[in-house]
DNA sequence: CGCAATCTCTACTAACTCGATAGGGTATTG
DNA sequence: CAATACCCTATCGAGTTAGTAGAGATTGCG
């Protein structure tokens, strides 16, 4: 299970990309999105640390997305959240950390068991973009804002 | 990132398979694995629970595998131990709850993302199993012992 | 039988994580 | 210069995880 962090992570970004360049600010993501206000903060905080939103302060501020829909895997996000997505810290590439009870990689059988599993899944994760996601429940979208002409973020 | 609990799990599995219907005992189990005897207790019981494992009582009591290493699934042994395997628990099929929040699943871009990511790691997970785990690590196994003459438990 | 060995069951605990809240700080704009 | 919106850190309650503890039930052996 992914966490509720994550989830909201997920519905904020999907948020984002409908509202194009104009950009949203935390209130309205929070309500559209039924999100309450001040852990929605922390998590578009993570996401910009991670590069896929910008944001800009004042009166007029707000978040917009930084990198195009397409290009933002499930799999991305996911690590950027909720941390290593591999199954056996063994097995993470990007978070590689020795089991340490395991006196030896190769010959442990449970990795053995795990590394198929887990490349299959990942393989999906990354090549699965929000775009994609969004297209797939596209026949009865829900309301649709037509972006207000204000300064871009992007 | 699976639970100590299921790493132990698994392990614990392996060394029966490997145990035959001999079978072992737990306190040898936990030694020759490095896990807390107590805490292995706890975790042999809910594999009974599941129907994987039988077990005898007294002096020369112990553990035996039920079921054949072949038809072990990892996933199975996962869900027995970690719970729902599901990234979203609208997308479970053992454990279904409807998102609290969500107001349509069909219009759920989340859910429709993670739909295809989770498919392809579930076959995968419930086509492994712990028989073909421990044969991609038969290069060098670890120190074999030969059974001892004692009743079976199976 | 009686004792010892082994599994069974339940309770407990310390440490950690998760979801959420709070509040003051900093930049931007009218 | 004050209102507004993002930025940052601390805190908290509830729940989970990993592990410990101990009393009870069952079996084998002398």
């Amino acid at each position: 299970m992914i966490s509720q962090r994550a989830r909201y992570a997920f519905k904020a970004l999907i948020v984002l990309a409908r509202a194009g360049s104009a950009g949203m600010q935390i209130r309205d993501i929070a309500e559209k999105e039924q999100i309450p206000r001040k852990f929605l903060e922390q998590i578009l905080l993570s996401l910009k640390a991670g590069g896929l939103i910008t944001s800009r302060r004042g009166r007029e501020g707000g978040y917009a997305l930084l990198k195009n829909a397409e290009s933002i895997s499930l799999g991305s996000v996911l690590r950027m959240i909720d941390g290593p997505i591999a199954p056996l810290p063994c097995l993470s590439r990007t978070a590689y950390r020795k089991c340490d009870d395991c006196p030896s990689e190769e010959l442990c059988a449970v990795r053995a068991g795990f590394a198929e599993a887990y490349e299959a899944s990942l393989r999906v994760l990354e090549a699965t973009t929000i775009a994609q996601a969004m297209k797939a429940t596209e026949g009865k979208p829900q309301a649709r804002r037509v972006p207000k002409t204000s300064a871009s973020l992007a």
